[in-house]
DNA sequence: CTATGTCTTACTGTAAAGGGTAAGATGACT
DNA sequence: AGTCATCTTACCCTTTACAGTAAGACATAG
């Protein structure tokens, strides 16, 4: 079951979401409420089945009363971590 | 100049994917290619002037190497750091 | 079996993202 | 003056996020 790392993203995202709402004992009416977001959006988002705009994600983490980066972290489709600013090689054969 | 938190976040992550594209040497041509971004909307996101998509900002973190949360730190609507998950006392009278 | 609460899905309509292209800026250098 | 590189802005076009509503699914009660 290999899902390309965007899909991989959302439904990570999404369950963080999730398990963060689920942790404050609210529902999706709430939450929806809370940002302005509908449930049914909310619902789509949770479940890895939208990809939503900066502002959106910005909005529930706020709700949730959370940094917006916790809904991300570990989730990037980048394994790498940063580089010390030494070792910036890029291959741009191709492109320049 | 009290801009909305909504537009001083996407400000702020404009700012620093262009300091981060700035900082290894691509322009915006070069990194349309390696996002598959065109360059007039990757000129939007970095003046601020787009709400991008999460997987949007996925594409162009792993382009430039650096782990997606290192272009919102910071830029949250929030400056609430996260709780002890003690203190979650949350007032739904008007929502529940 | 019938509620009740919660979440999901399917629709409609609007707004905005994003690609493509082309036309302006803007600046640096001759 | 001119050219070159880079970025910006303004179009058109397609896709998709989001609101709203309504209808399903799916438990757990009672």
């Amino acid at each position: 079951m290999t899902t390309d790392p965007e899909t991989h993203l959302l439904t990570q995202v999404g369950q963080r979401i999730r398990a963060r709402r689920a942790g404050q004992g609210l529902n999706l009416d709430q939450l929806a409420r809370l940002t302005g977001i509908s449930g049914p959006a909310l619902s789509l988002i949770e479940t890895g089945k939208r990809d939503a705009r900066l502002t959106t994600l910005a909005r529930i983490a706020s709700a949730l009363r959370i940094p917006l980066e916790a809904l991300l972290v570990g989730g990037a489709g980048q394994r790498n971590a940063e580089r010390p600013a030494s070792a910036q090689g890029y291959d741009l054969k191709d492109y320049q």
